[in-house]
RNA sequence: GCUGCUGUAGCUCAGUGGUAGAGCACUUCCUUGGUAAGGAAGAGGUCAUGGGUUCAAGUCCCAUCAGCAGCUCCA
């Protein structure tokens, strides 16, 4: 007999050979129809297959799966993964399958496939995927050993699942398949007893992919699908992509006049149309007026500085393909740029290509002393790069903190002079590529509200809790509350970062304690750092359950290395600051893109750019309105009137339709006793009111910063994106 | 950057080789109104750009530019 122990505690006997279905049958014929898979220990298992095959641990930690459960859906989803892959084998007999795992919302398929599938080809993919999700055939698991499980992939004609257990698996000795009717997958599992569970499913998108993420590799085909235990929740999917859809804040901002982007101007390069100016406007105020209050010092810095400064800094070399390429003030600058940049590659410059050079640049009046063909690249690379550095070369600045370096080094520094806080809305210039660029959220041109903290080491904790009180408070005041801490640090595996072993290790232990202590939700992430630090990113979720990477805090003991940065010590020796880089809203283009989606386009009364519209009920009390006007703009609000010869219900329309917070309808009645019908645009008609007592209560919701309309998403959030490819090998 | 899709009026879009269209917005006129669209008239286009095929191209082909989705990247 097998001893099985459930969640309550309660131990059930069994046959040897029982599965979690026959445990289930043994509690009642309910629950096992109800049961979807099982959960042994931290893995989630076939429901059909001998408990014995998962563990040896007795009696075996048993918890069973039915629909209800949120480790369900990823079982059902991979198995219509395999469904959509079998009816796709059905329609395109040549294709040849890579993976088809679960992710947040549904799962995907990657096809290598001469035809060239789009969303046409889903009504013929959906109908023969609903054939075999009514036929309710099972899966069913075996295992093969290496040479069987090639040769098996090899009869099927799946060469990437061959080329895949020969190098992503090599070191398995046993490898999992899983059969349902003519259809066999190599898979780990594991999957829902019959295809029959899947009782509404979709497919979503197709797009390209690349085998195993590699963008140098084979480009295949990914089709994207959903599947849920009811027609009823996958409605409600469905209607939260709708939604986020109409959220879209690039739709919403040029319907409020908020941004605008032109290729006129640039790929990226964002125009800030003069209400969404006025939101950024006001987020700046609010966090400088903050800042000034807690110690930070405002600096200006320019766009451009030295490639000098950047090489010194790292960033230069470290980021050149993603950086707008470097000004030069010497006609022949860039030709040497691009030599230099062709001779450092390893296949070597044919000659009469280096001799066309030569001649260009001696044509454009560049003379290198001692410079001939026939030297040594070596030689050829010392005498053109000490050419470039007789000569200025400038870089639109990718990041502030090199400037803000230089202003630390401006003078000598004492510590009685730390924490020296320094903060700059500055924008930065970074060439990111063209399928990255994203409305406002992700540009070439971004301003950042950055701010370096140099410090000393005993006070780099302190610093850095301040920093993240400091963000905490700005979400709030923003409404955002539901938010977590992902803790990037080092993958110890590689060699890409700079500065000590020793400093890493310091960094990023005064990082996690903080963190600790700040009873913040934090998740620790390995090979996520930059190159100079371990950071502390806010990831911020939006009322609809999308999750947003904005605010950051990064520790930085390399840069003030660099840079050679000093202070004097009170034992009257020099020591070396630390440097803490930090941006609640991280870039003003992303914070207000990922606002505008957050609210929907309708901002609370302290952000609105405009605030109160009033409405004459006619033209006959135009004059009491302009009166009105300048009574409330003087009271510190913005304000419009529609003076439009329209009637006061299509004023009122417009207005809403605008989402401005409130309107003010004036009439005869309203001129004469200096009131005002106060209309909010949520709640309706507020009913006349005196204009003082208008502006008390709306001067009070300001000042309060309230927050009101913002949905809340009814659907259990999925959780952060996996990288890892979840059901698959 | 890669793969695929798209580009027609300020906006949303129709137009499948034969005279450039609609709704909204805009302008003017009429209407002077009490909480989500009053009426009429008018103006507005090098059909993204450049080539090609054709008697004829918004429509077919090629290139470029830009946008969208996904991938890859993100100091």
């Amino acid at each position: 007999m097998l001893q099985v122990q459930l969640p309550d505690g309660k131990i059930l006997e069994c046959a040897d050979n029982a599965s979690a279905m026959d445990v289930a049958m043994q509690i009642g014929p309910r629950l096992a129809k109800a049961t979807v898979a099982a959960r042994i220990g931290d893995r989630t298992v076939d429901a059909t297959r001998p408990l014995t095959t998962f563990t040896d641990q007795r009696p075996v930690p048993l918890r069973l799966l039915t629909d209800r459960d949120p480790e369900s859906l990823d079982v059902l989803r991979h198995s219509c993964a395999h469904v959509m892959a079998r009816a796709v084998m059905r329609l395109f007999p040549d294709v040849s399958l890579a993976f088809g795992p679960t992710i947040a919302g549904g799962y995907y398929y990657d096809f290598d496939l001469k035809h060239k599938l789009s969303e046409d080809d889903f009504a013929a993919i959906e109908a023969e995927m609903a054939k075999i999700v009514g036929q309710e055939e099972p899966f069913e698991q075996f295992s093969l050993g290496r040479p069987e499980a090639t040769q098996l992939c090899s009869d099927l004609k799946q060469s990437l699942k061959v080329e895949h257990i020969q190098t992503g698996l090599a070191e398995h000795e046993q490898l999992g398949f899983y059969r349902q009717g003519e259809f066999v997958d190599l898979c780990r599992g594991p999957h829902i007893p019959h295809a029959g569970y899947i009782k509404a499913f979709k497919l979503m998108s197709v797009a390209g992919a690349y085998w195993k993420g590699d963008a140098a590799g084979r480009q295949l085909q990914r089709v994207y699908g959903t599947a849920w235990f009811s027609p009823k929740d996958q409605q409600a999917y469905l209607d939260q992509i709708e939604e986020a859809r109409r959220r879209d804040h690039r739709v919403l901002g040029k319907k409020l006049g908020l941004f605008h982007i032109t290729p006129d101007v640039g790929q990226g390069l964002c125009l800030w149309l003069p209400k969404g100016a006025r939101i950024r406007v006001l987020l700046e105020e609010f966090l400088r007026n903050e800042l000034l209050q807690r110690g930070y010092q405002p600096v200006y810095s320019p766009h451009l500085g030295r490639v000098e400064l950047y090489e010194t800094s790292g960033h230069f070399p470290y980021y050149r393909d993603s950086q707008f390429p470097p000004l030069f003030t010497a006609q022949a600058g860039g030709l040497v740029d691009a030599w230099i940049e062709m001779l450092k590659k390893d296949e070597p410059l044919a000659e009469d290509a280096e001799a066309r050079l030569f001649q260009a640049a001696q044509v454009l009046g560049v003379e290198i002393e001692g410079f001939d063909l026939s030297l040594a690249k070596d030689e050829k690379l010392k005498l053109l790069n000490q050419w470039q550095r007789q000569h200025e070369r400038y870089l639109v600045k990718p990041m502030n903190c090199p400037h803000h370096a230089q202003i630390f080094k401006a003078q000598p520094r004492s510590y009685k002079q730390l924490p020296l806080r320094l903060f700059e809305f500055g924008t930065v210039y970074r060439y990111e590529q063209t399928g990255e660029l994203n409305g406002m959220l992700r540009v070439r041109g971004l301003t950042q509200d950055d701010a370096h903290i140099f410090c000393t080491d005993d006070q780099v904790e302190e610093e850095f809790r301040n920093t993240i009180e400091l963000t905490k408070f700005v979400l709030k005041s923003v409404g955002l509350s539901d938010y977590r801490v992902q803790l990037s640090l080092r993958d110890p595996n590689s060699n890409k970062y700079v500065g000590s072993e020793e400093n890493w290790s310091r960094a990023e232990a005064a990082l996690r304690k903080v963190l600790e202590e700040s009873g913040l939700e934090f998740h620790a992430r390995e090979g996520e750092a930059a190159f100079y630090g371990p950071k502390a990113d806010f990831m911020v979720r939006d009322c609809i359950g999308r999750q947003w990477q904005l605010g950051t805090v990064q520790l930085d003991y390399n840069l003030p290395e660099r840079f050679q940065l000093e202070y004097v010590g009170a034992d009257n020796k020099m020591h070396r600051p630390v440097m803490i880089h930090r941006a609640p809203f991280g870039s003003m283009e992303r914070f207000c893109g990922m606002l505008i989606e957050h609210f929907a386009g309708a901002f609370p009364l302290w952000l609105a750019p405009e605030q109160i519209r009033i409405l004459p009920l006619s033209e006959k009390s135009n004059d009491y309105a302009l009166q009105l006007e300048k009574e409330l703009t003087d009271a510190g609000f913005r304000v419009t009137t529609d003076l439009r010869g329209a009637k006061v219900q299509a004023k009122i329309r417009d207005a809403q339709v605008e989402l401005i917070p409130y309107m003010a309808v004036v009439g005869p009645k309203e001129a004469e006793t200096h009131s005002a019908a106060l209309r909010d645009r949520l709640q309706g008609d507020l009913g006349a009111m005196p204009v003082s007592e208008m502006i008390a209560k709306l001067t009070e919701e300001v000042r309060e910063r309230s927050i009101r309309h913002v949905v809340k998403s009814e659907l259990p959030t999925a959780e952060e994106t996996s990288k890892e490819v979840a059901n698959e090998y």
